[in-house]
DNA sequence: GTCACCTACCAAAACGTTTTGGTCAATCGT
DNA sequence: ACGATTGACCAAAACGTTTTGGTAGGTGAC
């Protein structure tokens, strides 16, 4: 055995008779070995519980296998609150993906703030909801990295590799579902994060508030401020001359807090207004009433996206970018009907 | 220029006229190196934008710098909702700190469950709330790393190296505020996840209702189950033939959703029912009244959980661990006073 | 009989660092 | 004046793999 006390590849040899080079030969599956040898080998290295050192593997083949994962809304707030379970799942999925695949993946909080560590190289990263012109977006990808984002950075056309919801298009589902419901005044109250999904949704809803004939009710409210602007902004918006009859708020804490304080204000949920979200989060489903959201399945946008990246660093770059995951409408109490 | 187009600490020998030995002395400061020949080998270094390949510092150095971070109540469900900001907020803290050192945190779901890829070695490891006899700090810990748990694992007293809330006395103070505001029997609902927390929470509480000659009322439920099942839980106590005048349960779901079936039957928080959470979250200030509840200080008990491990890296093991984190308590408008 | 081509194996190089164990000259102490 | 020490530097080994470029013997074709 090594002096580290590490089995190294060379005591597999030395056990089993034969040169490193046949060991890793065997062991990998490459050169031409004779049964009766290959046989040998396999029993010796697990006997000696060999266990091929990985840094090693990376010096020679210049991979690590690990994969940086940027969560860039948490960056912003300092991974406080915010639709946070929405993040877990995706990074969870993201992480279990990477796992499958002989991956790690590595939580890298704003790396253009703190200097990256020496300690760190990477194959690749995941960038979660980046935003226009993301400085950690550009980092990694001056650092000539394969990159996947989840939601596409605006000012980066050319970067297609991404994966996200059809933001605009989901959002026009749930504008049509209000419609269908009996609004016909339908505010939106937007995050200020400047971001691709904030962006599709308010152009979603300018172009379909155009098309139905309705001036645009458009607000907007940071995303870090959840509870408590959500009641300011819903205040305002009941308290106009001619309120609107339904609010589609992009996120669910904000829809939860409006809904709240409408009901406070004495406005009859469904009767009177409708709410819905555009992503499903705990406060949606915990409300009274429920309230209907899109469930943005952050699951599959996260399992996606490491697939994504995993092919591009095997090689197989046929594979089609962007791609779209479809979103799932839940809908519940808060848009039952007007009336 | 080596063939790979990465810049080596040859080249930059090469161009400065010195040894690869000299420049790796400069660049760590170790040797005894002339003053002008340590300036001009670190121009060189700037001009050619070395930057020394971590893998071959792994190699030789033994050390990848990589922590790997396992969050155990989220792999027993799948990184779906829970108390997630808890969560959050910790893995974010701790991967700061981390990166603040020079190290990266790693995300590892299960390492029980799927095979652990060739590809990462790590220096240590962090587990999150780990079960009691938890099969993945037993795996870690037998790989010979260094681990620091964020509470311990009660199966192994020997393992000191963790860092948490004082659960007990943390929950002693809470039923001692609720006492304090007149509760004179308070019931107490808590997880079934078999960790060290909700065993800690029960014991308190047990101990605490015998000193005041309270019968315990207590009831178990399942983290998974937060929303549906502390409808269920609320109801049954609330219908109990001697109804508690305040409930204390662990997880912020399920006070809130607890206080929202209360007060769908009627009862009026806090004038005839006090409610209190053991961790803070978003139902807790999101909740209407809002709930009294700790804050379990997660990004302290995430930084210092690192800081522990990455000085037991550094080899300065005189610090003393266990850590105990000091929680906050948030009191809000459930436990304002009975009557 | 020899040329070509397999099969089965191996020695050495390569990956890019850090560390060990030097050399050589200059300075110091006595 | 001479051994001991120090300062400045370097060549080579080491870390543990994978890959390159072989060798040696056997087999089949002509």
């Amino acid at each position: 055995m090594a002096p580290s006390g590490r089995v190294t590849i060379r005591d597999v040899a030395r056990a089993a008779g034969v040169s490193a080079t046949t060991v890793s030969h065997v062991l990998n599956g490459k050169g031409a070995v004779a049964a009766a040898t290959r046989e040998r080998i396999l029993r010796t290295a697990a006997e000696l519980r060999y266990q091929a050192n990985p840094i090693a593997q990376s010096l020679r083949g210049g991979r690590t296998g690990v994969i940086a994962l940027a969560i860039r809304p948490l960056d912003a707030i300092g991974y406080t609150l915010q639709g946070v379970d929405y993040f877990v799942r995706l990074a969870g999925a993201a992480a279990t993906a990477a796992l499958d695949h002989g991956f790690g993946l590595m939580l890298v909080p704003d790396l253009t703030r703190r200097s990256v560590p020496a300690a760190m190289n990477l194959d690749g990263g995941i960038v979660v909801d980046p935003f226009v012109g993301d400085p950690v977006l550009a980092e990694l990808l001056d650092r000539g990295l394969p990159v996947v984002s989840t939601g596409r950075d605006p000012a980066r056309p050319e970067h297609i590799w991404w994966t996200d919801t059809d933001s605009r298009a989901e959002t026009r589902r749930v504008l049509d579902l209000l419609f269908e419901r009996g609004a016909r005044r339908v505010a939106v109250v937007a995050g200020t994060d400047d971001n691709a999904w904030n962006h599709d949704t308010v152009e979603a809803y300018l172009s379909w508030a155009h098309e139905h004939g309705q001036e645009p009710i458009l607000e907007r409210v940071p995303e870090k401020r959840g509870e408590t602007a959500g009641a300011e902004v819903g205040g305002l918006l009941l308290s106009r001359p001619n309120p609107p009859d339904a609010v589609f708020a992009s996120t669910g804490r904000h829809a939860a807090s409006i809904a709240r304080t409408a009901i406070a204000l004495g406005w009859d949920i469904p009767g009177r207004l409708l709410i819905a979200a555009g992503s499903d989060s705990e406060q949606t489903r915990f409300a009274t009433p429920g309230i209907t959201a899109l469930d943005l399945s952050p699951e599959a946008t996260g399992r996606l996206a490491m697939e994504l990246l995993l092919e591009r660093l095997a090689g197989e770059s046929g594979s089609a970018a962007p791609r779209i995951v479809p979103a799932t409408l839940h809908e519940r109490q808060s848009t039952a009907r007007l009336g």
